[in-house]
DNA sequence: CATGAATGAGCTTTCATTCAT
DNA sequence: CATGAATGAAAGCTCATTCAT
């Protein structure tokens, strides 16, 4: 936001040179960007050339060395970058007032579908399960910066489902790993076998979460 | 199996030297798979060098090309080939007299701890998750012949389980992938993560499992 | 000299801002090539890059090309604009009246330590022997402007001291190389091993005085 | 002398083809680093292109990485190889009976002429100078083995011909880089100036062994 | 059969030069 | 005039694959 108000400022031919300059150099950056996420995506970090990522970008080869320090340093802006508006999300969810568990999946879910696998980002949450071993920097900051936010987040909302009896055991909040897990699987299988067999990734999470709520809470479950 | 049928075939003293040979031969293959293996699991399928391979597996690079087409045949060898013996047993299981669910949970998780993430195979799988987009003939027979059998030996004890009452929903029989989804996350937390943040296995599959048992039996739920 | 002419002709006011202009680039003029004598006597004329000029300079990238076709022609234009005042000071030596073999060759080390080892000259020089066979203009120029007319002048006065018996034989006249020889030998000593091993420029042009006067003058000889 | 022993003394057929492919394989390191010595005499360092080296040599490119890390190590190894012939023969005559000072610089200098500027081992020098401060190990290493040797053995023989009255002075024995300056005159004449203006290398080398002598042997000078 | 030297296409990265601003 | 972002040719180096021995 802070960018667009000094433009809204300055309506002086003056600075409106350096300004569109800015701009249009934040533009290529951003088209680098877009066009490694494709090739990486669909190739692999190794297997990726720069010379499609300039061709998709619509730029000259040496133009990624302008924003880029090496191959290794626009995958990790690649990575690191993308996380940012899911970082927010998670954040914003855990300053929010604690929500019942049943709500928190609801919204976990309904998000991770619409901002995850319905968007790139699948791509890049992809390349970091894939590469992630090789980038240890990157599994890393993934990790510090979304992997453990988000499982405390969880973990304590499910403690306080536990304490106020809406599930029966504390394990959820021992194993937040377990709520997600069949994002990630849904993910995973998504780009493996879908082509072959499916997955109805709805109703995968809508059965995933009457089981996490289910043994909590028999009666609902018999409903569910 | 047919190359041991020749084998089988020429005890004969006079053949005993071919024989030898066809042992050397075999031996020498499967140097290079064990070698392939460690470095294809170390770098990845495009960053992995042959040289690398035929120095671990003791022969000389050229040998490799006596056995492989390339490195692609190669790295599909190697995957298909060492996923013979969890079929294998996945066969095993569902040709036995169907178990409770409880007991094949245990079966399985404790199989897969023990033959999946307790040795190299845990590599394999994971090259098959993190290459397997770039090898679509790969992920297709590996859904065919061990995902697709592995989730329809669980659907088929979860529907029963679910017509003797042992399971109040019939989700699992739907999804048995939530059944898997807290493997597959182990597999790839421990290959991400466990430096930073070391996950306890063993736990999270208990609790997985009492959540997968615990809606269909609540008496039991309350007291595990 | 040519460019101060109409700065002295222009004491208006009026002109004085083309006069500041041209100052100013006459400024940027010698700061590019004062950043570019440190660039390729660090780097050599290949290894040079006109980023680490124009950085050191002070001025933009391109403002280089202003001044200088290309990079050749600043390397071209930096050999041979330095070589002027040399070349003023020999051919104000051989103005001046015939000195004695001894003083001129006093003379000589002593500008040549004091005005060429002892200042950034060192490294034109340099330049010249170790980039001049890529550069035969250069080679040509320096040979015709600086060495031919430095050798005929001392050329001159061997012949000279040979005629009034200084000296007893005529091969410093032949081959006034021989006087030039150790300073050339100090240059590249103290470019190449000085580190490992100083050498004493002093005592060495001593004694080189010493051997050259000697054999004309046995007394003198005895008595050095 | 070794290698030529064994394929004498082994005429069988086992034995002749790794000796062969022995001998091809040195063919072929000879033959880069013989085009090496071309292109980086010709170009400098920086500019030679290994593709031109591979072409001159009649290989690969890749071919020049299985004899030498990399560019450097080519240069390097060049430069150092060469220089062990002109080392041995400083060695052997270092190690003779230490001759009269005029019959050690008519050798000195006939090797010099004949072994130096008269073959290709005169580019070797030349790079050492114009290349040595980039690479300060040659400088070094040539420092350490050639020159600091070269010196010393013209040091004694100087101190020892001061002793019998030889030589007037101990200057010589000082500085013994005065024997050699005309030498390194002549290499750098011969490749920047020999075009327009011929050096008579043969007469600058007797003109300097009188200027050498002259001193110490007053009546030797009036006749020479 | 087994070898490993040789190949050369292909990749990343650099940097002199240009040109819109 | 001065700028510096953009260009793209060019170079070093790698490594899967081949093939003479």
């Amino acid at each position: 936001m802070a960018f667009m108000t000094r433009a809204a400022r300055t309506p002086l031919p003056a600075n409106a040179t350096p300004n569109r300059r800015q701009e249009a150099s934040q533009r290529r950056r951003q088209s680098i960007l877009k066009a490694a996420l494709d090739v990486f995506a669909a190739e692999g970090y190794e297997a990726a050339r720069l010379d499609d990522v300039a061709a998709k970008a619509g730029v000259a080869k040496g133009t990624i060395y302008l924003f880029f320090k090496d191959k290794e340093d626009l995958f990790e802006q690649l990575l690191i970058g993308t996380m940012s508006p899911v970082l927010a999300k998670i954040e914003g969810m855990a300053n929010e007032r604690l929500m019942p568990l049943n709500d928190m999946l609801s919204a976990l879910f309904a998000f991770f579908q619409a901002e995850v696998l319905g968007t790139k980002r699948r791509e890049v949450i992809r390349l970091v399960l894939t590469e992630g071993r090789r980038f240890p920097r990157i599994a890393e900051i993934y990790h510090r910066e979304v992997i453990s936010k988000g499982l405390a987040l969880v973990a304590r909302i499910a403690r306080q489902a536990h304490k106020r009896g809406e599930l029966s055991s504390g394990d959820l909040a021992t194993y937040p790993q377990l709520v997600f897990a069949p994002l990630l699987m849904s993910l995973i299988w998504d780009g493996l076998f879908s082509r072959h067999d499916p997955l109805d990734v709805e109703g995968l999470l809508a059965a995933h979460r009457r089981l996490l709520t289910a043994g909590g809470n028999p009666a609902r479950q018999s409903k569910a």
